[in-house]
DNA sequence: GTAATGTTGTGTCGGTATCACACAATTAGA
DNA sequence: TCTAATTGTGTGATACCGACACAACATTAC
């Protein structure tokens, strides 16, 4: 079969944002370039998209490469492509971004691109349309986590209620009602109380949870308002 | 500034599903194809990115090509690029969706793709993997007028509440409460009665409203639930 | 031991939204 | 004037939401 006519091919690069949870803050892993152009500068972790590789291949090599695991969560965001946005040739980035368990975050494979976890409240500038991109992952993440359960991807295996709840509040940086949030994460009949109760705790030892697997994966798609109106909140 | 080393350069095409609504069913904008392969197969409309074009112009440009229309309401659904979906070349699709009012669709323009409507509800095969593309776009579209005032993007600037309702029905492809529903919809504030009427009707004349741009644009992001937990639904 | 402190689990209550359903008003045509 | 179709508005039971109170638990200070 012929190829195309059209003449014009262009570089595809993928940009992930990768968020993570340490129990405090919300993080995000961001590199320190070591090659010109923006040498020493902040930027995501990328790639270009090799001949033979499907789009969600070269996600799921980028993301190996950059936190050393594999079968991660991740979503599409949206695929930038200005034609300066990169200054040396004109590449469209497919972005996207990916939710780990920052506890399982493994720096074995990643130490030659020196990456960092950075909170998201003092993130430093980053090259390119990079802050853009984070921008609009914030934005997604905040869309999604208010309407499914997709926060869980951020938490270990077990976990309590107080331990999710600091990170709702993490994602939307605003206080939470600890008794009707507990009463909607409960509602969803999502947790399973594991028996066990986390030791860490000086005080009242909170109940850990695991998360039915089976009902998330079925319920993954249904709404359940875990915050709401966000979108007018302050 | 020297370029990339990197070989690997793709074509960059963008795929667009428009839909539109005729008062009964919803619908969606498709040509046959006047060149190989698959010529004469019905296919969505698209076009590649040309070298000094961003994005964004591109989807105005083949919404244009199409529509005759410009500054039409479209968002990004996904990029496709699996490695074999354009069988002459690896080609990646950033594929997107388009809301139009149907009355405003120009033929004129667009004679020589051989353009049609066809109803959402028995849709032919379409070429490559644009059958994917459109269930995908579909589901979006469900997900997001469920959430968002998106659907008076396929009405005309003025229509009555029965009206609304008729494509709410079409695009959920079930049946709606009209008190409820009426309710639910003046609570937005979004409405502005005309004064008039609808003169066509044949039996009681329903009011026409137009709506608010202002309160539009600005709660577009703010939640409405127009349909609830239409996952469940069946 | 016992009290103090910080944290967690659960309950209550008033307001609001939602859903299912009823009834009245409008219009063309028989 | 009556009928049939359609549209506008109302009602009541129920569930949900947000604001707030209280009891149980675990460590530390004394």
């Amino acid at each position: 079969m012929k190829k195309y006519p059209h003449t014009t091919r262009l570089l595809v690069a993928m940009d992930c944002i990768v968020f993570g949870f340490d129990g405090d803050d919300l993080k995000m892993l961001i590199i320190k370039r070591n090659f010109e152009p923006e040498k020493d500068k902040w930027s995501l972790m990328g790639g270009f998209v090799n001949q033979e590789e499907d789009l969600n291949v070269a996600a799921n090599r980028i993301l190996f490469e950059l936190t050393g695991l594999k079968d991660i969560y991740f979503e599409e965001l949206q695929t930038f492509g200005k034609v300066n946005r990169d200054p040396v040739e004109r590449t469209i980035s497919i972005c996207f971004f990916a939710l780990i368990n920052i506890l399982k975050y493994d720096q074995g494979p990643v130490n030659e691109h020196n990456a960092h976890w950075i909170s998201l409240k003092n993130r430093p500038n980053l090259i390119f349309d990079h802050n853009e991109m984070v921008d609009l992952a914030l934005e997604k993440l905040r869309y999604k986590a208010a309407l499914h359960p997709v926060g869980f991807e951020l938490l270990p295996e077990k976990f309590t209620i107080p331990h999710l709840q600091k990170l709702y509040e993490a994602i939307y940086d605003t206080p939470v009602d600890r008794r009707n949030f507990s009463r909607k994460i409960l509602s969803t009949n999502l947790l399973i109380d594991t028996g066990e109760k986390n030791e860490k705790s000086l005080t009242k030892k909170a109940i850990l949870y695991s998360l039915d697997q089976k009902k998330y994966q079925k319920q993954f798609n249904a709404f359940h308002y875990f915050i709401s109106d966000f979108s007018n909140a302050k």
